[in-house]
DNA sequence: CTATTCCCGAGTAAAATAATCAGCTATTAA
DNA sequence: TTAATAGCTGATTATTTTACTCGGGAATAG
């Protein structure tokens, strides 16, 4: 899953509908005063929104955008994946059987992308729309023990930057 | 944290040179070539990695690059936060006090991406070199209980493109 | 009707990424 | 001591992505 600043866009702008929608659609003219961001841009992102089916559309004034689903149904994940368009294949040649490299070697790092993406999407995907209006994410101390990677014996400094 | 191909790509030339250095150092041409990289991209990379105090360098013939420490004590966290540059804080002015919009509230998605950093952060630092050399990482099926969101019902289809 | 709002495609601007280039310094080995 | 190797550096360019703009259209409420 590509994790770029469209996608957040997209889940501020998914979370400023989920707030000041109360059964009534919320004009994207609203949303991109509130959060700043162009009118234009803000349809594009919900021009996918829509075809990914999060949310639906009312024409006409007094018209916006409704959550298609419940908050609590409506998953961060679904959300990123409907505006973040699919990576291209960078330059491992990802057709599974084959490998990646020009050897034929299945290049080594291959399965830690994979399984990043799936931390990621897994992450992601437990998260809802209600938790994050409703402030329910919350720092978790420690990770699951994944794979056979050890951890390291000291914790360490870190500048996290996927700023919000 | 960043993800961006520069730090696939920095991972990529550090598993290689993990993988080819018997003692000796490996020299950037022969992972230029290997790897598919070009030569001053990865010396670029190499140098932001020598800073990061990753790698230690051998100048004149038969020089090249040699793991400043042990495979297992190189985590991939370390790797990619040295090659990517923080970044810039994007329109969240996350001066943590007074909050990331014009209207002073916190924005609502702040949370929610600093914990997927941090989530994103724990597990790249819970792998080393040595994982991803060895092919240690494997797929895990299940995520840890994670804030108080809840799981989606129906596991979903979803298309990976962290392709490494 | 007319104003509002979604809708759509094409085009542009700014930024980040990836690569190139030119030239330097240290080190080895002939 | 010279030539070749390979790291080091800064500047510049090319490519791609992101973010935004523009100009129209279509549906609908009042």
């Amino acid at each position: 899953m590509k994790l770029t600043t469209k996608g957040r866009y997209a889940v501020m702008a998914m979370t400023d509908l989920a707030k000041h929608s109360e059964g009534r659609p919320v004009s994207l003219a609203d949303i991109a005063s509130r959060q700043e961001i162009s009118l234009s841009y803000l349809e594009q992102l919900f021009a996918r929104l829509r075809r990914g089916g999060l949310v639906r559309s009312v024409r006409g004034p007094g018209g916006g955008y409704l959550l298609a689903r419940t908050m609590e149904d409506t998953r961060i994940s679904d959300v990123i994946m409907a505006v973040d368009e699919p990576m291209s294949a960078t330059r491992c040649k990802s057709n599974s059987a084959t490998g990646c490299l020009s050897d034929g070697t299945r290049c080594l790092t291959h399965d830690l992308w994979d399984e990043l993406g799936h931390q990621i999407h897994l992450y992601l995907d437990s998260v809802s729309l209600d938790d994050v209006m409703n402030r329910k994410v919350r720092r978790s101390a420690s990770q699951q023990d994944v794979s056979s990677a050890q951890k390291k014996p000291e914790t360490q400094e870190f500048s996290l930057d996927v700023a919000g």
